[in-house]
DNA sequence: CGAAGTCTTGAATTCTATCAATAGGGGTGG
DNA sequence: CCACCCCTATTGATAGAATTCAAGACTTCG
């Protein structure tokens, strides 16, 4: 069972106007330090990667040498079965980590869905920052609690929603990572492919279900690439949220 | 969003023998120590409490004050949405733990499948515990690891897999857990209803599912709530594990 | 501008859900 | 101890949803 598993993002995207900025000095005051600016800490060590489309950040069976903080562009972590189908756990986005699980390999595959900067810590680093920091371990339990939290959400989601109700999901899960509301233009950096992937659905039912909330009047789809999400209420409604 | 999350097993079964006896002395020699063990030590601070079939644990939104070691019966972790549709997370037994994601709120709600005894732990005194051995710590981030792991596997099943294959999945993981082989008689403390909400499917699904695997000889069925994995092979492929 | 890749739409098929009826099983009371 | 009843599970028929197969439209990029 070729099995394994490696990350999660944690951060609230929110909070990241603030660490952005990445001096590696000590943590902006008067809001909680989080795991992000723990990792700060350890820019000397930390490697600034750039990854082109599709490209491979990691495999599924290697060994889990790095913890990874994306600062820019969208990550897919998927999972490879033998027969060849493909589960994309998650999409990860700036401010979100990675790599934090425990285990010897890693359980999924990263591929960078649009161009890709992250930077790599050695696991050994953080590793000791954990051992002299409670604080980061408190944030690390946090971090991986959140992580179940939202697999056990998407659970749901691919479990007992149909193919517009996990559409509407997965807007407004997006909507809410990228901090917009209502009205916003959203950027899709993942194809319809992807997406599918993701839902547990095909490309061309991905595709109607698109459609189908258009022409309700949920969302406006001014290109391929943004969706607008015009009625957040009948979406949250389609999405069992309220 | 009433979504929180609270729990997943992670210690093997086959390692719960040892530490079955419940001494609350010193650690058995010769094996990893675990996170059971740990709390053993707390013997003095835990209430060994009884709950009769379909008994509620502990709801959805309750306040976390406790984290959980099961010691017979079997438990349903689910979560209610707002519209009434039910997914059940997962099913633990005896040697699993829940309760130890980091949440003020309990993120689903734990009720008996069968007549269940376990103990609970104040969280305080689990914190405590956790404060002063890195052992712990580390032990906890292995069981939070292993949750995610199991979670992530089980996204597989419901974005992936056809009704048979999730029912192959489903039965191969109960006898893994159970430490069973092919040939032996399988338990299913659980009815067909909380089969199917685990699994997304239906009742009826279900049911159909076991009729196949049947007819296939894959299984048998001496009756209702026993099953004999006969070809371990045959449900392996159907489960994508090889 | 052309070509390759991606997305959308349509039609037919397959799978699962739903509705409905029957069968089985466990528990209770006669 | 058996009969009955209720609850659960199975089976059948039909409807509905998503997939599959196929064609055409739109993007993107060389």
């Amino acid at each position: 069972m070729p099995i394994t598993l490696s990350t999660a993002r944690s951060v609230p995207v929110s909070a990241l106007s603030f660490a952005q900025s990445f001096t590696g000095r000590s943590h902006a005051v008067g809001r909680p330090v989080t795991l992000t600016d723990h990792l700060n800490d350890l820019q000397g060590y930390g490697a600034r990667l750039h990854y082109l489309r599709n490209e491979v950040i990691f495999n599924q069976d290697d060994p889990a040498e790095h913890v990874y903080r994306i600062l820019g562009g969208t990550v897919r972590l998927c999972r490879y079965m033998p027969d060849g189908r493909r589960h994309i756990i998650d999409f990860l986005m700036p401010g979100d980590l990675m790599g934090f699980v425990e285990s010897p390999d890693l359980p999924a595959s990263a591929e960078a869905v649009s161009d890709v900067t992250l930077i790599a810590f050695p696991r050994v680093c953080f590793d000791r920052l954990a051992r002299d920091s409670a604080d980061v371990r408190r944030q690390l339990l946090c971090h991986l609690s959140t992580s179940l939290l939202t697999a056990q959400q998407h659970m749901f989601v691919l479990g007992c929603q149909k193919s517009k109700e996990r559409m509407a999901s997965f807007l407004l899960r997006l909507a809410d990572r990228m901090d917009l509301g209502g009205g916003d233009r959203l950027d899709l950096a993942m194809s319809r492919q992807d997406i599918a992937d993701h839902l547990g659905l095909t490309i061309e039912t991905i595709s109607r279900s698109i459609t189908a909330l258009r022409s309700e009047g949920a969302i406006l789809v001014p290109n391929t690439h943004q969706i607008v999400l015009r009625d957040m209420v009948a979406l949250r409604v389609l999405a069992a949220e309220e």
